[in-house]
DNA sequence: AGATCAAGTCAACAGTTGTTGGCCAACAGT
DNA sequence: ACTGTTGGCCAACAACTGTTGACTTGATCT
């Protein structure tokens, strides 16, 4: 199993795709400019990923990797979140380019959607004190972290962006443990 | 001054360029599908209002209208600001409007800008213990709040979506506070 | 009634988009 | 050397976009 000749060009246009959903978004993210990017005929996006929902479902394959929190102190798993997410976001343009997607693509948003559902969902169901209320509160830690994303590299709001990566995790990780772990609010 | 015959249809204009904006973001909604809503020709919409960008600057014109909160007591002001917040977002789609727009908008995010700093900036500024961390707590309240309903609106998490607005403001008020009130992390 | 002007319709333009099929060049195995 | 396959390019298509200008209708005023 060596790697053929197209296997370099297949993650080049992996890679343009990804930059260009990440900063334009689905619709104005054109195939034309993606595979100038990488160097080659539009055509050949065509070729090798069918067509442009097929190569955006390919660009935008994402895991949060969560740690295993399992081992982690229950009153520092907000901290623990907060910071993992932020390191995760900051590395990887691919979360970018579900979010962009996500806000007028409903196939990116249902990704969206299971992507939290099933990463932070069993967090919450491990941590809440009331196993009912797990779903909710894996919810408002997904309204937090998501908001800060979007503040911070969306939108591009000056004081959020200006926030250094420990100060930001100071500020999430109490409300995200509170998400988590304090008795419900009310 | 009565009302000429055009303002009618320049009012339909309008309300069906906003609900388009609102569903579809700013690409996917066009002019056309715009003028079928308001039972008009394309052309009219470029008559009245120049352009698609005029149109929308006009479609997404918003003021969160924050009540006085310099007579609400101090540590109540977090719940008050959630609850005045989600009430005006469910009320009014052109928040909606801006939020998909922004996304991908320079434009629209620019104007997402202007309009937390101009109208959180100030409750932060009188609120914060520390004047010079007021526009880093505003930043905050804005994740809190666009984070929500962004989750709530956009991306339709089930568990934020089921959330019923009196459980939302019990859970995002004390945020809010915090973020305003609360002595800074670290 | 006839002239004036606003309100609205129609058809077309130029550009861009995703997508397709035919063609060419380089390589591999025989 | 020959042949089949693979990787790549080119030109074109059909659909859709924002936008424009010429034309028609209808009301209003003298």
């Amino acid at each position: 199993m060596t790697t053929r000749r197209s296997d370099t060009t297949r993650a080049a246009i992996l890679a343009a795709a990804r930059e260009r959903f990440a900063s334009d978004g689905f619709d104005r993210a054109t195939i034309r400019a993606i595979a100038a990017d990488a160097r080659i005929d539009p055509s050949m996006v065509m070729r090798y990923y069918g067509n442009k929902e097929a190569l955006f479902a390919a660009a935008a394959d994402f895991d949060l990797r969560l740690p295993d929190l399992r081992e982690t102190p229950r009153d520092t798993v907000g901290i623990t979140l907060a910071r993992h997410f932020l390191h995760r976001w900051e590395g990887d343009e691919t979360l970018m380019a579900l979010l962009r997607a996500a806000v007028t693509k409903e196939v990116a948003a249902e990704r969206m959607r299971s992507l939290f559902a099933a990463q932070i969902g069993p967090v919450a169901a491990r941590l809440a004190p009331d196993p009912a209320q797990a779903a909710t509160r894996a919810g408002l830690v997904a309204t937090q972290m998501l908001g800060f994303a979007l503040c911070r590299f969306v939108l591009r709001l000056p004081p959020v962006v200006t926030l250094d990566p420990d100060e930001a995790v100071a500020w999430l990780g109490p409300t995200i443990q509170r998400y988590l772990t304090d008795p419900a609010a009310r």
